[in-house]
DNA sequence: TCATATGATTCGTC
DNA sequence: GACGAATCATATGA
């Protein structure tokens, strides 16, 4: 057909009588210009193969490169391997064919003696190709799959990120709550999400027991520790007993902030809710210590 | 192998 | 919905 379509007349002589009968039908010139137009539209050189083998395992030569196609946007590197593996190969194996066909006109081909078993052989090694990339594609995507379950968990974000929450983190350690703004921004600069911005500042704080309640427990042991070391110093005698008391309780607190157990202490801005703390053994009587706590701190 | 650091997730509270 | 606390899962270094 290819020697049809180019007016080739060094066509096999078995092939002479029937492209002959070709050449006079009254519809030849129509079909000839058809079948050129098609062609010439044609996406891709595996399209246009005869006698294209496809099995019932493996992809296609068009769904591989739909495959490809689908997964650009992931802008993987091994992807992008497999995918000019994949061109440079089948490049390579029409560049042969080619070769091959223009061969067979002068008489000297290793593939074949006729047109049709010089393509039988390069859609066999089309064929083998997309198979062996189709496979690794899957082997690829399943990975994907894997890696992307485990990325749930504790991937250190890049260095830049970083350096940029830290910065701001530092600036601002009085006050480390990022707006909605400075955390997309954040996130833009590093390259990453806002969500993770957000577990980063969360983690932050936490760990750096500079979260809201945190901070209020450290400001208020501080304050009632002053307190009751004021008052025993300025030896108010009559509520010495109950100010031992309180002072025992609180030096409780403090060291037993630094142990690993930790407490789950709440207040409320006036101190009139004391700890619950999670560990028993740091349980004391809040209701008493929060009416006698309280009246100290009010004389402040 | 164990301790520690860290990112992510879950659950409860406000 | 944001935040805090607790917890999980993994990486890393001693």
């Amino acid at each position: 057909m290819a020697a049809i379509l180019k007016g080739d007349t060094t066509v096999l002589p078995k092939e002479k009588h029937l492209l002959s009968q070709l050449t006079q039908h009254p519809m030849f010139l129509d079909l000839k210009k058809t079948l050129a137009d098609d062609i010439s539209k044609m996406e891709s050189p595996f399209t246009v193969l005869p006698n294209k083998a496809k099995e019932n395992k493996g992809l296609d030569e068009g769904e591989l490169l739909d495959e490809f196609s689908n997964l650009s946007s992931l802008k993987n590197s091994k992807v992008s391997e497999l995918e000019t593996f994949y061109q440079t190969q089948s490049v390579t194996i029409e560049t042969q064919r080619s070769d091959a066909l223009s061969g067979l006109k002068v008489g000297k081909t290793n593939f074949g003696e006729t047109e049709s078993e010089v393509n039988k052989h390069f859609n066999e090694q089309t064929h083998h190709l997309v198979t062996r990339v189709s496979q690794s594609l899957e082997l690829l995507k399943s990975s994907f799959a894997l890696s992307g379950k485990e990325q749930k968990k504790s991937r250190q974000l890049n260095s830049r990120a970083i350096e940029i929450m830290s910065k701001w983190y530092e600036k601002h350690t009085d006050q480390p709550y990022p707006t909605e703004e400075q955390k997309q921004k954040m996130a833009d600069e590093g390259g990453i999400t806002i969500a993770q911005v957000k577990a980063w500042f969360a983690n932050k704080r936490n760990r750096t027991f500079n979260t809201r309640p945190k901070r209020q427990q450290r400001q208020l042991e501080q304050k009632l520790n002053s307190i009751c070391k004021d008052m025993i110093h300025e030896g108010h005698g009559k509520q010495y007993n109950m100010l031992d008391n309180i002072f025992d309780q609180i030096s409780d607190i403090v060291q037993d902030k630094t142990s690993s157990v930790q407490h789950s202490i709440r207040y409320t801005a006036a101190g009139t809710k004391l700890p619950v703390a999670r560990n028993l053994n740091a349980q004391y009587d809040m209701t008493f210590y929060s009416s006698n706590v309280n009246q100290y701190m009010n004389t402040m």
